[in-house]
DNA sequence: TATGAATGAGTGTTCATTCAT
DNA sequence: TATGAATGAACACTCATTCAT
């Protein structure tokens, strides 16, 4: 976890490294996804990058800052995912299920309501107007990807913005857990064809 | 709780001599809802109640106690909205509208998922299997009147379980906002009626 | 320094004790006196009333408002030393003299100017505003005495409030050392005699 | 100091391609005298010189070493500023006359004591003996024309260093602003008078 | 000459928790 | 039953200083 101990000043160029400054902003994004905004301290973000805290303030001015980055380029990666999974070839129902299936093996939710939620407080508008974009572009990409399938006949006309949505909540469902831990399937394929038969069934198929 | 000689007259915002200890769950599971476990602290629980922070302790050991106990009250206060609601001899999809409808009008995202990865590093073990447990049943009602309708023949045999999830999981649709404050519909209405044909088609009718 | 070592929880009530809250105010007086607001520290203020630094901030919210109580109550007990001081029944020059001897022994500089322009970013306008008003009053009492003895005809009629303000500012002569920490007079009662005199002489006798 | 090339015309704040010590010398200056000693940080001087924190240190191995520079060398100026003033063939009421106005034009508390208080837990004793040095010189050149105007009758024969520092003290009332922000006397032309009458009386004429 | 990257030691402040009363 | 006083551990953030380049 600890890299070496660093000396004062600046260190050697070493340039196998990442900048300190990816380094940082990926270790970030890995703990803000895993336990929150509140619990993550900058000074848990510093350790596990194995520089000090200042060093972690030279980058991001605040913490809230660094969160905002950190959940902005998160996003803007998910976005990239999605189309790359949707721009394909293949009939919409594949690339859905190639989607889902990828989503649902990242295990982690999508849940960015929550995040906010907890993070409102300490955010400024001018972020949660960052973050919130970053998020409305994601569902565009898969709004896109139905409007596209409408138009192509391969699915009936509906609400694109409510079909986009309905996917990436449904995808939720994948990652329930009960109290003894039992998934609601038992293998993540069948997770991930059911919840895509369900959807497919929604938007009127 | 003693309080001082007050004048004749409806008392302000007394609580109307709910016993101390309800009147801090009450307050304790709003701030929480409002604003995630992290955030809300015992001083301002008890603040909001008009009590000192070591009265909020004299009822609950510790904060988590108090989530806890929140939370898995709240969880059966729904629960038992959702049985009344489902327990009606009306159609299943009139009941979900209604259901869906009561949901959406009370704005809270029931997202439950949020809540605990927050409060997770903070909470016991037996703490997090209380909580799960109380959503468990929440799930289980609305399952049962799944698993009821299909034996009936009201709708076609599937995955209750899935189905109850799926459900919950499109109700956080009609929660989303973009980021001009946008809803993907504009009232109340059309959005509960969009969701809940969407579900009804999602499980195969 | 430090008194002993305080258990968790209250602590059994010992009568004999000033009360927390007025040793911190009597602390925190001399150290901010002594070394400027922004040098002491909560910590240091705490440490040496053998409290807690949380101590210390149960009583104060934030340093400035302990700063500024500090040196509002201070003020308020110069205010009436001065104005013990002034209302006897002697000739006014006795007065004075016994007013600048008790300053000058007391070795502060009432330098209120100096600690505003260190303080000034950090405090708000309205403990600005409350230390302004106590400095004012106190420079009051003084002007009163001297308008007093000019309608007695005891001095010539001037310029009461530039009277009252020379006269501090020429008692901060007496504190000036050179750099062989020389003072000006070798003996405390030459400086006072010599401040005095001139100060007579100035407001026109 | 390589500067990038620039359009024709007068360029905006650059310091007059002074050389970069001199600015950061300039600068450092008046922000301690603005703000004190301990609320300027290194890299308010650096941003305001618009170099880095890491050139401020190139010149000056320490803030103290900056802060010492920066009031020496401002304690000398102010001494020569002195002299040519008092060495005019005036008498000796005009020319305190043009001193004061010239002071108290410059607004700032010559207040030397202050900044020393506030600055001398972090200065070396080497570094407050050069600036009580300075300041000692400032304030012999005041002396000297005290002397040299007994010698010659124009005043009578007195403490001429208690003269000197009296004539400081003096000019610092006419900083006075009370809790309205008003000046004790409403012109800069008034002040001046009266504080030279004030002082002329006191010296003994 | 000048800088970018990094640190270590603080600073003000908050908060869950404790305990005598 | 309820509270006032106190703590200890953390936290976000700052700053003087260092050093390889």
């Amino acid at each position: 976890m600890q890299r070496e101990i660093r000396p004062l000043g600046r260190p050697r160029q070493d340039h196998q490294d990442k900048p300190t400054k990816a380094v940082i902003l990926d270790v970030a994004t890995q703990l803000f996804l895993d336990k929150g905004y509140q619990v993550v301290s900058m000074d848990d973000v510093a350790k596990k990058c194995g520089v000090t805290k200042a060093t972690v303030y030279y980058y991001y001015k605040t913490k809230s800052d660094l969160f905002t980055d950190a959940m902005v380029q998160m996003m803007l990666r998910i976005k990239k995912r999605i189309f790359d999974i949707l721009s394909t070839e293949k009939p919409l129902k594949d690339r859905l299920f190639e989607f889902a299936k990828a989503h649902l093996q990242a295990t982690f939710d999508m849940d960015i309501n929550g995040f906010m939620k907890e993070a409102k407080a300490s955010l400024s508008n001018e972020q949660l107007q960052q973050m919130k974009q970053a998020e409305d572009k994601m569902y565009e990409v898969l709004e896109q990807a139905l409007t596209a399938s409408m138009e192509k006949g391969e699915i009936p006309r509906g609400y694109p913005k409510l079909g986009a949505h309905a996917f990436v909540a449904l995808l939720t469902v994948g990652n329930f857990k009960d109290a003894e831990h039992k998934p609601i399937f038992l293998s993540l394929d069948e997770m991930t064809e059911q919840i895509v038969d369900f959807y497919w069934n929604g938007i009127g198929n």
